[in-house]
DNA sequence: ATTTCTGTCACCGAGGTTGTGACGAAATGG
DNA sequence: CCATTTCGTCACAACCTCGGTGACAGAAAT
């Protein structure tokens, strides 16, 4: 249960508010714009942005002017965060038809299940240390100055 | 693409083969039987001790008396290898729709490409540390030596 | 030759994911 | 007050993947 692509455009998205630097008081995105860099369905975006903003990572306002801005520094933004906020299953799942009169089968269970877990560790231990800046950092240095500079109607978004 | 119960299922029927100390020149399991403890159709679990049998893991024999039997020692199966041999896909998977005229989604995209490698790495770093022969000691011990001289027609198998 | 078992195919149904339209609620501005 | 914008959420369709199942050919043992 995780071969969404939810996590992929919850990292898009959180990708495009850093870099644009959207804030209340500023110039919040909409879902709307932000669809047209992910390629994908505004309802789509808004799924997971509602996912983000219940986690906290995000803040939205409807209305006119309205839209989406980051709620935290992306320095305090943790991707493992971003994975538990969008695809809270775990990566490697168990078998629930087993025999259970098979005593085998029992056991087996709880070792495959001890499996999982190490393997979920693993991934929110990786994700820990990866930070929303440590992501936007990559990205080129004259891409994230002009969308900094970025006045409504950018063109450095548009198709 | 990751949610499949693959894995879980190789797991299951290799700590069946080492339990059993099923070996050629002995008592090959079938599919038919551990298909019993697994709770699966035979056809499915045949097909993941193909992928097994592929990677070298596992041997079969066709015919009668035939079966599958492990091919090298639990000591040289490592969980890394079962996870490659069943389920190749990466865990995280990245957006293959971006819309390659914003230069934002581009350049996101090699990033979360990136997220997507590391994480792979440590699934597969913390998988290569844990070996068949670590499950099978979390069986309880009563259950190994019970099946460990199990004739063929073993009660500790059956339904 | 018969039996047993693997290997593989084709097909179906279940479940989950994305795409899409529609509607209400909230917020801004005239 | 009203029109506009935008979020939030529902319902539905299209699609894809996975597991379950039956069928059949080939290999091996008796």
């Amino acid at each position: 249960m995780a071969d969404s692509q939810r996590f992929a455009v919850a990292v898009h998205t959180l990708m495009i508010l850093a870099a644009h630097k959207a804030g209340e008081a500023g110039h919040p995105m909409t879902s709307a714009e932000m669809a047209k860099s992910v390629n994908a369905n505004p309802v789509v975006l808004r799924r997971v942005i509602s996912s983000l903003a219940q986690a906290g990572l995000v803040a939205t306002r409807p209305g006119a002017h309205g839209g989406v801005w980051l709620a935290k520094a992306p320095n305090d933004i943790a991707m493992d965060q971003v994975r538990g906020a969008v695809d809270e299953g775990p990566l490697v799942c168990a078998r629930t038809k087993i025999n259970s009169d098979c005593p085998v089968a029992v056991a087996a269970l709880d070792v495959i299940d001890s499996v999982s877990k190490r393997v979920d560790g693993a991934v929110r231990d990786s994700l820990a240390l990866l930070t929303l800046a440590d992501l936007v950092k990559q990205l080129p240095d004259s891409l994230t100055q002009a969308c900094a500079a970025t006045p409504p109607a950018s063109p450095t978004l548009a198709a």
